[in-house]
DNA sequence: AATAATGTACCGAACGGTCTATTTATATTA
DNA sequence: TAATATAAATAGACCGTTCGGTACATTATT
């Protein structure tokens, strides 16, 4: 991956400006902080990206696939609510190495942009929709094993799950305390009945 | 209220500034666009705050106040339980209102500020925190009525609740969708036992 | 030789903010 | 109560800086 120099640079340019745009939001990082702070030039940046929302979009693109692959990835276990135990404990792993600095890309840019930039407000849409649609899945086949109450419908649970983790993530990132991520994951797992707190 | 001519013309700023910054953000929006839809000229602007950050913060003291008695307010029922289901309702109204636009502007500039803004960031801490307290307080009358399970804590499930309704917001503004408040909302009665959903 | 990639100077527009002249409201006092 | 002194409030031109973006020459790669 990433065989000629300028895939690299267009690599190293979504790196910094992702990790800018994160934890300051996307208006207020410009253009030459992330020419700074990738070490590239101006006419370098412009020459991979036909501007700031074209480097945007590109970047939440790959963030959305980077986040539901690790997602994915992080089902170990054989029983449908040990998986999204799995689930729970990635995110967890994840927000906790960065020490409730950035929160959560996606919801920070769905609330910097959804009334704004329907481009870009598509891409959030879509990776909600299918954490949402991963989760609904799992609580499917728990559903089918008896391992959930009947009446639980999956995806409103999935719908739920994602709504309480993006808030708990909003609130840890204000309050700088990651307990508060975690005291959704409790609850949710209080509701599904899942041993482990 | 609002006597004087100034203070009427510092209450329209801050009413334009409020609409403008909800649905488009606090970095987003300049002093002359606030200019151009409060009517007001820049000067005047000025000499009623000292700059855009001292609006901010003017503008999120108020919108604090407002919130917190608007919330204490809807409380019209005798239970404990029926009066957070007062709250709820009072707050998917209140959304409802705006059609799924602006959302949370709590919750809108923890994700801009927090990271950046710390005066900002702390009105916004205290305004979660107010708002978990006043629930806390009635799941804790619940409980004492034993109408709650009595292993729930009333702390962890109010911090819960209240991520999870900032969550359903968030949601509901990228899906243009008001159900996903409503879909926390009876996340969060069936956890409770509130009946009437 | 041709194309991909990079470096730098530059641009007009928009940014937050300042300055000062002017108008309006309020308090004082003859 | 009418005139006046004083402060509150408003208008609008102006400023330096930063913004996203462009032009174009130069250097690497194939």
């Amino acid at each position: 991956m990433n065989r000629t120099k300028g895939e690299k640079t267009r690599a190293r340019i979504l790196h910094s400006a992702m990790s800018l745009i994160n934890t300051r939001g996307y208006t207020n990082t410009s253009i030459n902080d992330i020419i700074e702070a990738s070490g590239v030039h101006k006419g370098n940046l412009y020459f991979h990206f036909a501007g700031k929302d074209d480097l945007c979009l590109a970047l939440l693109q790959e963030a959305k696939n980077e986040y539901l692959a690790y997602l994915r990835a992080s089902i170990k276990s054989e029983q449908p609510l040990e998986k999204i135990n799995d689930v729970l404990n990635a995110i967890l792993a994840r927000h906790r190495k960065m020490n409730c600095i950035g929160g959560c890309i996606f919801g920070n840019m769905a609330l910097e942009m959804s009334d704004i930039n329907p481009r870009v407000s598509a891409v959030i849409k879509d990776v909600f929709h299918e954490w949402e649609q991963l989760l609904a899945g799992l609580l499917q086949e728990a559903r089918d094993c008896g391992d959930t109450d009947h009446e639980l419908d999956p995806r409103s649970m999935a719908r739920f799950i994602v709504a309480s983790l993006e808030g708990g993530i909003m609130m840890a990132r204000v309050n700088k305390n990651e307990d508060d991520i975690a005291n959704s994951m409790d609850m949710i797992r209080r509701m599904l009945n899942i041993r482990q707190f």
